[in-house]
DNA sequence: AATGAATGAGTCTTCATTCAT
DNA sequence: TATGAATGAAGACTCATTCAT
C-alpha cells in the first residue's frame, strides 16, 4: 500500500480516537470502538499503533504539532503587526484551540505532567518502560519546547517594537502567560456553578483575566487597546 | 464498633489509597492492593466505600477539606499580619500542599475538570450517574467554593489595610492568583528538562513567577519585600 | 430467652425470608436484607438457621406443614359432606394456597424435584451433603407423604359414600389429581399471553380444567354439580 | 470465520453448558467451567453469549425448538396413523425428551414460570430488564405457542378420524394433557421413596397415569388398545 | 495489509458466613 | 443471645492484545 494510503489510515484511526476519547474519555473508550468508528478492523489498528498507549502518544504528538502550527501561523500572519498584537491573537487562538480540541489540549497537559514525573528522579520509575522507550515519547520530549520558543520570540519582538514593556524578560514573561493560560483552562469551566456563594460571574472573570494579561504586557507604542468581550468567550 | 474506630478504619483505607494512587496512579492500583496495604480484607474496603470511584471521591473531599484548612490556618495564624503577607504565606503553603500531597492536588484538579464537564449541558451526560448521585459529589459541589472564599477574604483584608493595591477587585484578583497557581503546578515540573533549547532555568523561573505574583498585589503599606528563593522552592 | 421468644424470632426471620424470596427470588435476596427486614442482626439469623440453604429448607418444611393443614382442615371441616365435595373444596383450597403463598408452593415443588434427584442413584451425589444431612431434610422426606395420604383418604371416603366413582383406585386417582394440580400451577400463568395464535382463553381453560377434574371423579350420589367460575379463578 | 464454524462454536458452548448445568445446576456452574469444557477461552464464551443469563435463554430457545421438532416429527411420522395413536406417540416422545434432556425440560418450565410472572402486571418489574430486552426473550414469547399448536392439531385430527372422542374440545383437551404431562414430570421422581407409608408403586402409578390419559381420549374407531408398560417407563 | 475470532490475565464486586465483643 | 464489623473465596465480566487465515 502506498505511503499516502498508509497516512490516510493512520489519520482515520487518530480522528476516530480523538472523537471517542473526547466523548467518553481515554479509559472508557475501547479499541474495538475506535476501530469500528474508523471503519477498519481492530487488528489493523494494532498494525499502525502498537498499543492504546502509543495511540494516545501519537495523539499527544499531534496536539503539540497542531498547537505549534497555531503559534506559527499567529506569528507569521501577524508579521506586520506589533508583538503585543501578536500576543493578543495568540491568546485568543490558544483559547480557541483548547476549547475546540479538548482532547488535544488534555493530551498536552497529560504529557506535561508526565514529564514532571519523568524529571523527578525517584518518581521516574513509576512510568512504564514501554512508554519511555516509544519513539513518540522521545520526539515529544523535544517537541514540547517549540511552543514556548515561538511564544518567547513574539514577546521579544514586542519588546523590540515597543509594544511590550521593555523591562520584561522574554522567557519568564512567556512562561508566566503560559502558566496563566493553562491555569485558566483548568479552572474556567468550574466557575460560576450556582453563583450564590461567590460574587464572580464567568463573563466578568473572563474579561478581567484577559485585561490583566494585556495590561501586564502593554508597552507604550503600538499596543492597541484591549477590547472587552461580550457574552461567552467562545 | 465505636464511631471512633470506624473513622479510624476509613482513614486507614484512605491513607493506603492515597499512598498507592500516588505511586502507581488511580488506574493502576488495584483495590486488592489498597486493602492489603491497609491491612484489611478486600471486602471491608467495600464496606466503607462502595466502589473505587467513590473511594476516589472521598479522597477528593479530603483534598478540598485539607486545602480549606490550609487556607483557614494561613488566614487565622496571620491575623496580626497584613493581607499581603497573608497572601504571601498562602501561596507558599499552597505550593507546599500541592507538592507534598500530589494525589490530593490531582484529585482536586480532576474534580474541577469534572465540574467543567458537568456544567456543560451536552457533556454532562458523559459522566456516569453513579458518580453524580454519590453523596460525596453533592458535598463537593458546595465544598469547592470554600477555598476561593477564603482567598477573597484575604485579598479584601489586604486592600483594607493598604498592603494590597486598592484598585484591585478582590474576587477577580483571587481567581487570577488561583489560576496562576494551578497553571504553575501543571507546568513547573516539565520546565528545565535538558535546558538546551530554552534559556530558562527552574530557579530563575520560580523566582520570577513569585516576584510577579507579589508585585501584582503589593500596595503601599505593610507589604514586606518579597524574598527571592535560593535553590529549590521545596 | 424463653422458648416462646425463640420461636417468635424464628418466625420473624422466616416471614421476612418468605416475603423477600417471593419478591426477588431466593438467589437475589441477601441474608443482609432478610435480617434487616426481620429487624434483627445478621449474626442472629445464623444463630437460628445455620445457612441460607437451611433457612430455605425450613421454609420448605413450613410449606409442607401449611399445606398439610389445608388438607386436614378441608377434610375435617367437610366431615359432614361427601368425599366428592371434599375434593371440590380441596382443589379450591390448594389453588388458593398456591396462588397466595407462591414461595411456599415453589419451595414444595423444588423439594419434590430434589427428591427426584435424590432417588436417582447416579444423580444423588450432585446434591451437597450439608443439605442431605440437615435435620430438615430428613423430616421433609417423611413429611412429603402426609399430603397425599390425606388426599387418598378423601377419595376413599368419596368412594365409600358413592360420591366418587367406585371403580377408581384411591391412590392412583389422588396422584392423578395431584399431578394435574401441579401441572396446572406450572402452566396457567403463561397461558393467554397475546391470545392471537391459540384459541384458548384463560377463563375457558380454567373452567374446562375444573370441570374435567370433577367429571372424572363424580359418582352417582351426593356429588353436587360443578359450578362454573366467573372471571378470574382468584 | 465462516458462518458454519461460528454456529459450530455456539453449539459447542451450548452443549457444554447443557451438560454442566445438568450435572451441577445453573447456579453452581461457572462460566469458566463451561469454557473449559467447550475447550474454548472464557472470553470467547462472552463473545458468543453476552452473559450467563443469555446463554441460559439460548438453551431455553433450543429447548422449545427441540421439543417443537419432537412434536412435528411425531405428527409427520404418524401421518398414516390415527390421531389417537399420534397422541400415544407424542406422550411417549415427550416423556422421553423430558427424561433424557432434563436441562432442556427444566429450562422450558423455568421460562413458563417466568412468563407467568411477566404476565402479572405487578410482578413483571421483578424481572431484570436485560432479560426482557434480550432477543431470545422476544423470540421465546412467540415460540412457546408452537408446541401446543401442534398438539391441538393432533387432537383435532383424532376427533376427525374418530379415534378421539368427538365431544372433546381440541384446545382445552390438549392443555389438559399438557398439564398432566408437566405435572407428571414434576412429581414422578419423588414418588415411591421408601414406599412404606403409601401403597403406591412407581410402576403401578405410571401405568395408571398413562391408562387414564388414553381412556380420556379414546374414541370408537382406530384407537389401539393401550399397552401397559413393564418395568421402568424409561 | 487486512480481518475478526480467540485469548486469558486482570479486576471489580458480591455475599454467605464467622467471630470478637 | 445479640451485634455488625470483618473475612475472603468465588465469580462474572472486560478488553487490550495476538494470530491464524
Amino acid at each position: 500500500m502506498s505511503a499516502y494510503s498508509r497516512q490516510q489510515k493512520e489519520k482515520k484511526i487518530m480522528e476516530a480516537a480523538i472523537k471517542l476519547f473526547g466523548e467518553k474519555g481515554l479509559h472508557h473508550t475501547k479499541m474495538d470502538e475506535v476501530a469500528k468508528f474508523a471503519r477498519i478492523s481492530k487488528g489493523l489498528t494494532y498494525f499502525y499503533f502498537k498499543s492504546k498507549e502509543e495511540l494516545y502518544l501519537a495523539i499527544t504528538k499531534k496536539a503539540f504539532e497542531e498547537l505549534k502550527e497555531v503559534f506559527q501561523h499567529t506569528f507569521q500572519n501577524g508579521r506586520d503587526e506589533s508583538g503585543f498584537d501578536n500576543m493578543n491573537a495568540l491568546v485568543k487562538n490558544f483559547l480557541a484551540f483548547a476549547e475546540e480540541k479538548k482532547v488535544l489540549h488534555q493530551a498536552m497537559v497529560d504529557f506535561l505532567r508526565m514529564v514532571g514525573t519523568y524529571n523527578h528522579p525517584e518518581r521516574r520509575k513509576s512510568i512504564p518502560e514501554e512508554l519511555t522507550k516509544s519513539t513518540y515519547f522521545r520526539k515529544l520530549l523535544n517537541l514540547q519546547y517549540d511552543i514556548p520558543s515561538i511564544g518567547v520570540s513574539i514577546i521579544s519582538k514586542g519588546i523590540r517594537d515597543g509594544s511590550i514593556r521593555p523591562e520584561l524578560q522574554p522567557e519568564t514573561t512567556f512562561y508566566l502567560i503560559w502558566t496563566m493560560l493553562l491555569g485558566y483552562e483548568q479552572l474556567h469551566g468550574s466557575i460560576n456553578y450556582e453563583p450564590k456563594s461567590l460574587k464572580i460571574h464567568e463573563e466578568v472573570w473572563n474579561n478581567a483575566f484577559l485585561k490583566f494579561l494585556f495590561e501586564l504586557l502593554k508597552g507604550t507604542q503600538n499596543a492597541h487597546k484591549f477590547q472587552p468581550v461580550q457574552g461567552k468567550l467562545f
